[in-house]
DNA sequence: TCCAATGTTTCGCC
DNA sequence: GGGCGAAACATTGG
C-alpha cells in the first residue's frame, strides 16, 4: 500500500471530511481520543509516508507501515486500530497502521521540501543532503526519508535502473550532473507511479522491481538484500553504472 | 501451508 | 555510546 503517491490517493479519498466533525473516536491503537473528538478537521495533509490528519491544535499522524490498509464507510473483518465517526454514520477505518499523535506545529515537524510528492518539493536541497551524505550508498539515500520522504523500495529500484545508476554506488563518488538526475528521476517518476497506480496498472509499468531480466540487456538481474535496510534490490550489472 | 513483502522502531549485544 | 542485526508489529497474496 505504502509509497508516496498512494498516500497522495489517500489524502484525495479522505478530503470530503474536511470540515467534518469527529463525532467518536475509537478503535485498538493507544492514543488518548479524546484530544480529538468533538473536533473538526481542518486539514488533511501527507508528508511522504505519513497522512497527516489535522485538527485545530493537534494532529493525528497515521503511518500505514508495511500492512496498513483502510476502508471509508466500510469494515474489515477485523478490528480498526483507529476508527474515525462522523455524522449520518459515515467513518473511517484504520487498519495495521502506526498512529500518533502531534501537538506541535507541523511547519516545525516536517520538511515539506524533503516531500517527493509535495508543491515544496526541493531538488535543490536534495542535492544539498546528497552533498552531506558522501559514504552514503544509492540504494540507502533513495530511501532516506529526509532527503526522498515517500520514496520507498519500489521508487528506489525504479529510479535507480532508469538512471543506470548501480545501487551499490557512493553518493560522494557519483557525478554531479547524474545526482541531479536521480533527484529529478524521482519526482518524476513518483508522478508516473501515482498515475499508474490510480488506474491500476502500476505493476505492469515496472522494468526492474521484482523483475527477473533487464528489459535493455535481456541479462538476468541480481537480486540482493543490500543497505541499512536490507531491502530488495534488483540490478542490472551490465547497464547500471557503479561509482566507487 | 509457508513465505515473503511497497516500512519503521526498538531492543540487545559487542 | 555507536553501530549493527534481530525482533516486533501485522496482513495478504502467491
Amino acid at each position: 500500500m505504502p509509497e508516496g503517491p498512494s498516500l497522495v490517493i489517500l489524502k484525495e479519498a479522505i478530503a470530503p471530511f474536511k470540515g467534518k466533525k469527529v463525532l467518536a473516536a475509537d478503535g485498538y491503537g493507544k492514543l488518548d481520543f479524546s484530544a480529538i473528538k468533538g473536533k473538526k478537521i481542518t486539514d488533511i495533509k501527507t508528508w511522504g509516508k505519513h497522512l497527516l490528519i489535522c485538527f485545530k491544535d493537534i494532529t493525528v499522524r497515521v503511518h500505514l507501515m508495511m500492512f496498513g490498509s483502510y476502508r471509508i464507510n466500510e469494515q474489515k473483518k477485523t478490528n480498526p486500530k483507529l476508527s474515525l465517526h462522523f455524522a449520518k454514520g459515515e467513518f473511517i477505518n484504520f487498519y495495521a497502521c502506526n498512529i500518533k499523535l502531534i501537538e506541535e506545529d507541523l511547519d516545525e515537524v516536517y520538511d515539506w521540501s524533503a516531500d517527493i510528492m509535495s508543491p515544496h518539493w526541493s531538488g535543490v536541497k536534495a542535492l544539498k543532503k546528497l552533498k552531506a551524505h558522501p559514504d552514503m550508498l544509492a540504494t540507502d539515500a533513495l530511501l532516506d526519508q529526509d532527503i526522498f520522504s515517500g520514496s520507498g523500495n519500489i521508487i528506489k529500484n525504479e529510479v535507480l535502473f532508469r538512471t543506470r545508476v548501480h545501487p551499490k554506488s557512493l553518493i560522494g563518488e557519483i557525478p554531479l550532473k547524474k545526482q541531479k538526475e536521480l533527484i529529478a528521476e524521482t519526482h518524476k517518476y513518483a508522478f508516473e507511479f501515482l498515475e499508474w497506480k490510480k488506474k491500476g496498472v502500476l505493476k505492469r509499468h515496472w522494468e526492474a522491481y521484482a523483475k527477473k531480466t533487464c528489459p535493455r540487456d535481456k541479462v538476468p538481474f541480481h537480486k540482493e538484500y543490500l543497505g541499512a535496510g536490507k531491502r530488495r534490490t534488483f540490478f542490472c550489472d551490465m547497464c547500471q553504472v557503479l561509482y566507487k
